[in-house]
DNA sequence: ATCTGGATAGAGACTATGTATCAATACGAG
DNA sequence: CTCGTATTGATACATAGTCTCTATCCAGAT
């Protein structure tokens, strides 16, 4: 987990300011846990203003500390990272999200490229499943 | 590309009724080409309600002969699909959209499961990129 | 310590995309 | 042709996010 203090320096560092409303969204964010919706964020931070949520997290994103998680039924739910290139395995029973980053579908990028001829850029993978708790309470088999 | 008269023997197979606004809107996507919006499709067929249009688009999912395209930034176009697991390469400039179902990942996603003790059971993977046309146009090297 | 310019905030209207409700209508089986 | 039911359109609602505009706050210079 990404402490405070260190996105408080990452956004003095890339020459924003560090001011009340993204203090609280920033420790709502940790207490929060590791996947949380916008209005989530926006109920744990009375006071704050609809748009400071919105542009805050857009802040974030754009800093490289926060990515979207695009969830099974194309909600998306937010989470903290510590940056890089990553992909999530989201279990559809409780939503634990997990990153993973052994993105080994480079040679599939590959031969897909050489086959269409298109110039590849990014990818978006998401993987969806039951997470090993969520097994062993309903089929423990 | 799917035939106006095969989607719509689908539908009836499937027990639904065949009927005029469908009729428009199946006809108006084969119109729109490979890739169209919820609102370019309400365009096209003017005195059909939105919630008709809506619902079509919903239907036909169901029935999976659509699919959702994921955009980019995150925006959704959808698109008519022979049907079966496939995924898509979008060109980022044009917004032209290849199905390919080579889904060489299942390596991937077993040793994926290994390691995090996941059920995994469905997976999204949307590839961004330039086609060949737009590489040629603006660099060609 | 305070002044001050520019970044940021909050309120609230607006956009985009989709869903729910409900009375009225149209399919199509018989 | 008739009739039951799926479907429709209008409209309100829901959700997620953006835009505008004035007021305020931060932080560097004085």
């Amino acid at each position: 987990m990404v402490s405070t203090s260190a996105l408080e320096r990452r956004i003095v560092r890339s020459g924003f300011r560090v001011t009340q409303p993204r203090r609280a969204l920033l420790a709502a964010m940790q207490q929060l846990g590791d996947h949380f919706t916008a209005d989530s964020l926006m109920v744990a931070t009375p006071g704050v203003g609809r748009a400071t949520v919105f542009r805050t997290l857009r802040l974030l994103q754009d800093l490289g500390t926060l990515c979207q998680v695009v969830l099974d039924d194309g909600a998306v739910e937010y989470r903290l990272t510590s940056g890089g290139h990553h992909h999530h395995i989201v279990c559809s029973q409780c939503g634990a999200v997990l990153d993973f980053s052994s993105c080994d579908i480079q040679d599939l990028l590959e031969e897909l490229s050489r086959r269409t001829g298109y110039d590849i850029a990014a990818h978006r993978l998401e993987v969806y499943g039951r997470c090993a708790d969520c097994r062993q309470q309903r089929s423990p088999a």
